[in-house]
DNA sequence: CTGAAAGCGCTAACAG
DNA sequence: CTGTTAGCGCTTTCAG
């Protein structure tokens, strides 16, 4: 900017003005401005732009894993909303584990981003974090997981209501003895849980403790899971699965076990994860919807960064729909 | 900052260095620094810090789809390799768009980035974007995907090694009328079909240009290649896939047509998505170690980064390995 | 061991 | 319409 102005036999105000389309230049020195800036293939940085005016065009989105194909759409479905706008997106995995999740936030507060996503790793209780973010004043939209007991803004998906339409659909197919591969102990767990037993009471079904396996989120804990089940005198006829992967692993089970799915034992996930129609048997399931939950995320967020004070806390809550493919197709 | 001296009635300076654990400041002065610190829940402002040392703990990742597992699993090793130096990771999904990545790329540049990884969309000639990114005098990897005639640091893998072995598995496993469904028009495709070409030649076996389908690069895409093949008057009884979603398609494909895979047809992808062992038949692949390609960028960038001059660029190729599953297991 | 001065590259506020 | 002054929050340099 200083070469510019030199160059031009002006004030570096006026370069700065010129440059970003001030009103009150005239149309010639911007010109000229414009014209020297793009010979000198001038950029301006960012990093002094943000010091001053507050603002670094950046927001953080900080998730468990990102190698799971749900987190991966939600990235998707916040990249669509956001870039648009000019912002540019942190990346952070926590792996799960708490303490990263920790210090990445407490990194991105310093590096000042103007905003943050977050699908919380310590969701169980631990509300240390969100103290956190309150404290510097961070706006932030939590997704997927949501401690119990907070107010903030939050985007997921109806837990209870997913459990419940899966049970409710294998049920529906003919399924007398249903089994639930439970997810690890979150509050989405729990509410799919839920679902699935509020499913099986309305009907006068049973729900034998022992038919509830698990606490597990991956094909591998699907896997085993589903031997446990297959191991009872009396094995379900049909199994609601906490997510795809943890459904797909229990497929892999059934079928090595001599069995037939959907015939012996139907099979249902959470999620729909794009391969699902390439597994095994194609993967009924209930899909979630994750990159508008990412978009509207994203949404929500930018009108807490462009809002003076902070608007009250929303709770977005997409509702899950039925797809059924042939791992549950008995009729 | 200020705060802080103030209340301890230092200057800012010393303050400065305390929290750095700067040599030159007495151990107790430090301890009252952090102290205060701490009461005050201070945390340092790293974009003036930024600013003055030239320096952002940023590096930008730039990727054509975040949603695909290959690129995901990139990111990941990225994210290993990165995280624990204090890098943190700004994401771009260019959506194999040329323009986009373009201004995605300026704009990492004017924020001043420490350093770049780039899977580039425009690999294909355009040469454009490297210039940007050489005049910025930002150091940067590229990954995946090399334009020809370019000398950069690059970790990739070795295509046509890839193809090659494919391609003599399934020769391997009796197959003679081996087709390949080759990917979109980029280096690593022709490496691919030319590592199948080179393997048909030494074994004396015809490659008709009938059996080489495609220029996709997803499952639809493969999917609609096989049927074309399964229409051919003499369909082949081996395919190798550009990659292992398009080798799901065609799998999906043949099964549909009411052949058996491995018996009929036997295929083999390229990848090693972390799905492929639960699709429909588990499927064979050549693993290309996503995440350690990952991985060693990051590594190669490091040095680039904290070298004063820019070292000599690198070329690090992994070798392929492969992985036999059931989709080609025929003996 | 501590601090005063200068400046990173830019913009907001106001004066000409 | 243009330019001057001050300062964003921090660090480097060098003098006490």
């Amino acid at each position: 900017m200083k070469d510019i102005a030199a160059d031009l036999g002006v004030s570096l105000m006026t370069v700065s003005k010129a440059l970003r389309s001030h009103s009150d230049i005239s149309e010639e020195t911007r010109k000229r401005v414009l014209q020297r800036a793009r010979e000198l293939n001038y950029q301006p940085n960012w990093v002094a732009r943000s010091l001053v005016m507050r603002k670094t065009y950046l927001v953080g989105l900080v998730i468990p894993d990102l190698m799971h194909s749900f987190f991966a759409e939600v990235a998707t479905g916040v990249a669509r909303k956001l870039v648009p706008l000019g912002y540019q997106i942190v990346i952070s995995n926590s792996d799960e584990d708490a303490a990263v999740e920790q210090r990445q936030l407490e990194l991105l507060a310093a590096r000042n981003v103007d905003g943050l996503i977050l699908a919380s790793a310590s969701a169980n209780g631990r509300k240390a974090v969100l103290e956190t973010l309150r404290m510097r004043e961070v706006p932030f939209v939590l997704i997927d997981r949501m401690p119990p007991g907070v107010t903030a803004n939050y985007v997921g998906s109806r837990d209870e209501e997913i459990g419940q339409m899966a049970t409710e659909h294998l049920i529906d197919q003919g399924c007398r003895r249903i089994g639930h591969i439970r997810g690890p102990a979150t509050p989405n767990s729990h509410g799919r849980l839920r679902g699935y037993r509020k499913a099986l009471a309305a009907h006068g079904m049973a729900s034998p403790d022992e038919y509830v396996a698990g606490g597990v989120r991956d094909d591998a804990g699907g896997y085993s899971a589903m031997r446990e089940l297959l191991a009872l005198e009396n094995p379900p006829d049909g199994v609601f699965g906490y997510n795809d992967p943890v459904a797909a692993g229990a497929i892999k089970a059934v079928l090595e076990a001599g069995l037939r799915v959907p015939q012996d034992i139907a099979i249902i996930g959470a999620g729909n994860v794009h391969y699902s129609d390439l597994l095994r048997v194609p993967l009924s399931t209930v899909d979630q919807s994750s990159a508008y939950i990412g978009e509207a995320a994203a949404g929500l967020l930018v009108e807490c960064m462009e809002a003076k004070q902070p608007p009250e806390p929303k709770r977005i809550l997409v509702p899950p729909r039925l797809v059924v493919r042939e791992s549950s197709r008995r009729r």
